[in-house]
Formats: C-alpha cells, sequence, structure tokens
DNA sequence: AACCAAAACAACCGCAGTCGT
DNA sequence: GACGACTGCGGTTGTTTTGGT
C-alpha cells in the first residue's frame, strides 16, 4: 500500500498563507462546502497540495474559530481531557469546538505541559484533578496565572477572521452546514464555553453526557459539573442526546 | 538601539485508518 | 480480499514575535 507523493511536487508552494490564497480556498468552499480536498487546488488554481488546504480550512478558515487566549475554564478541560484521553487532540477539540485540535495541541505544549510541571511541583502531587482545580483557581496554589496573552490575535489573524465573516451568511443558509452556522453563531456569543445548539451539531465521542447533565452544564459552565458528566461512564443516551432539538435540552 | 534567547504560532510530515474499485 | 486513493490525526519543525540584557 503506497503512500500518495503528497506536498512534494515540483510547483507546489510551501509555507504560510497569503490572504489572496485564502480568499480563494474560502470563495471555493462557499462554493462547493468543505470536503474533497484532493480537487480544491486542481479547480481553484491554488498552488498548494489538498492537506495543505484542509488544514487552512480547519485550523485557520473555518467559521466559529474562536482565536486568542484560552480562558480558566477552556485550560481546565484541556488539562482534564489530556489526563483522561491521553493526547488526543482531536478528541479534546471535540469538547472545545471553538478550538482547533491543532491549537490546543500548541497550547498545550507551549503552556499548560510547563504549567502543570509547575504545578506538580508547588502542590507536590501528580493528581490530574488536583492540578486542574489549581489551574482554574490560581489561588489555589498561588500560581499567577497569565489570563491574558500578549498577542492574542495578530494582524493577519484579524485578515483571516474578517474572512470567515464572508461565509457568514452562506453558513447559516446552507442546511448541510449546520456545524459551522451555529458555531459561528457561537463564536459571536461572547466568552461563553459551550452552548446547547453548539453541542447538539458537533460530532460527538462515544463518551457525551447526558441531557440532564448537559443543561446543567449549560447552567452553571461549571467544571465541577464536566468533572461529572466525563467520569461518566458512558451510560448517557448519547443517540437520544443527538436526536433532541436543542429547546429540550434545558 | 542591537543582539540574543525564549516563547508562541503556523504549517508540514508521515503514519494509520477508511473507503471505493 | 487486495489494492490504491484519500482523509484525519499526532508529532515535529520552521518562522515570527516578544522579552531580557
Amino acid at each position: 500500500m503506497g503512500r500518495p507523493p503528497c506536498c512534494d511536487k515540483p510547483g507546489i508552494k510551501k509555507g504560510p498563507w497569503t490572504p489572496e490564497e485564502d480568499l480563494i480556498l474560502v470563495s471555493y468552499i462557499q462554493e462547493h462546502g468543505p470536503g474533497n480536498w484532493r480537487s480544491v487546488p486542481i479547480n481553484t488554481g491554488l498552488l498548494r497540495c489538498s492537506k495543505s488546504c484542509r488544514l487552512r480550512w480547519t485550523n485557520y478558515l473555518r467559521p466559529g474559530i474562536k482565536r486568542g487566549s484560552f480562558t480558566p475554564h477552556e485550560e481546565g478541560i484541556i488539562i482534564h481531557l489530556q489526563a483522561l484521553l491521553g493526547n488526543k487532540w482531536a478528541a479534546i477539540a471535540s469538547y472545545l469546538p471553538q478550538r482547533t485540535d491543532n491549537d490546543i495541541k500548541n497550547y498545550w505544549n507551549t503552556h499548560l505541559k510547563k504549567k502543570l510541571i509547575k504545578l506538580q511541583e508547588t502542590i507536590g502531587t501528580h493528581d490530574p484533578f488536583a492540578i486542574e482545580a489549581a489551574t482554574v483557581n490560581p489561588e489555589f496554589a498561588g500560581v499567577q496565572l497569565q489570563q491574558q496573552h500578549p498577542h492574542s490575535s495578530s494582524t493577519y489573524a484579524s485578515s483571516t477572521d474578517n474572512i470567515s465573516r464572508l461565509l457568514e451568511g452562506w453558513m447559516r443558509s446552507s442546511e448541510k452546514n449546520t456545524m459551522q452556522s451555529s458555531a459561528m453563531d457561537i463564536r459571536n456569543s461572547g466568552d461563553s464555553l459551550i452552548c446547547h445548539e453548539e453541542f447538539c451539531s458537533v460530532k460527538l465521542p462515544e463518551m457525551m453526557p447526558s441531557s440532564a447533565a448537559m443543561a446543567e452544564v449549560e447552567q452553571n459552565r461549571s467544571l465541577t459539573f464536566l468533572e461529572k458528566w466525563l467520569f461518566d461512564d458512558g451510560t448517557g443516551q448519547v443517540d437520544g442526546f443527538l436526536e433532541l432539538p436543542s429547546d429540550q435540552l434545558i
């Protein structure tokens, strides 16, 4: 089974994407929808491999992506899920639909890993839940958490965000892309971590909370409850939950 | 102001799984 | 069932930015 050569053909461009390339890609996806990445460079004339196009879309151009600093809540969830699932970044990202797996992975490698090591030394435990508690409540361990990153969004990030905005109308009107459109609404809805609408539309991994648990999550947005459902042994009626319209979840 | 080191981020590489023929 | 094409994912690298001296 030979692996197809990718990204090493002559004439294939590598490196940072330009706003022009982004626009071409977004326009194409706006017309055809995401998927069939093989045909994207062929049909758009982009000198990029299909993989690169997919990555660019999923990590940057896809509407609903939240840029900037991670909140303590998000940090807690990441730490918790990482302890639970290991380096399953895609699985972890499915619980934070506004974040990409790449983002979470980078954040883990550059921030959280170091922070955890510090915390482990400070509080003298390797218990991920104690560490999570310390992360969410900095006073717990007397650790000053950096709440704002010095460069939460770059100029270029802003431009891609603008491109994403171009898609808003299309996403809203497209029944095929409910995930993206709901995510877009969420993006504009402030700092809420996960809303029920989003939960209904994202693809859910095997262990998901019951609808009752979800309602409480929605109400409290507390990690305490997140912990509860995260460690629920998967007895929740996942399929049924997926079928429920969002307004029945509260 | 200039230089260097560290941090942060974006993108690429390659493996593995899935799907179609 | 075998094979090839395609996609998804995790690890890694390269580049840019920031902070310190």
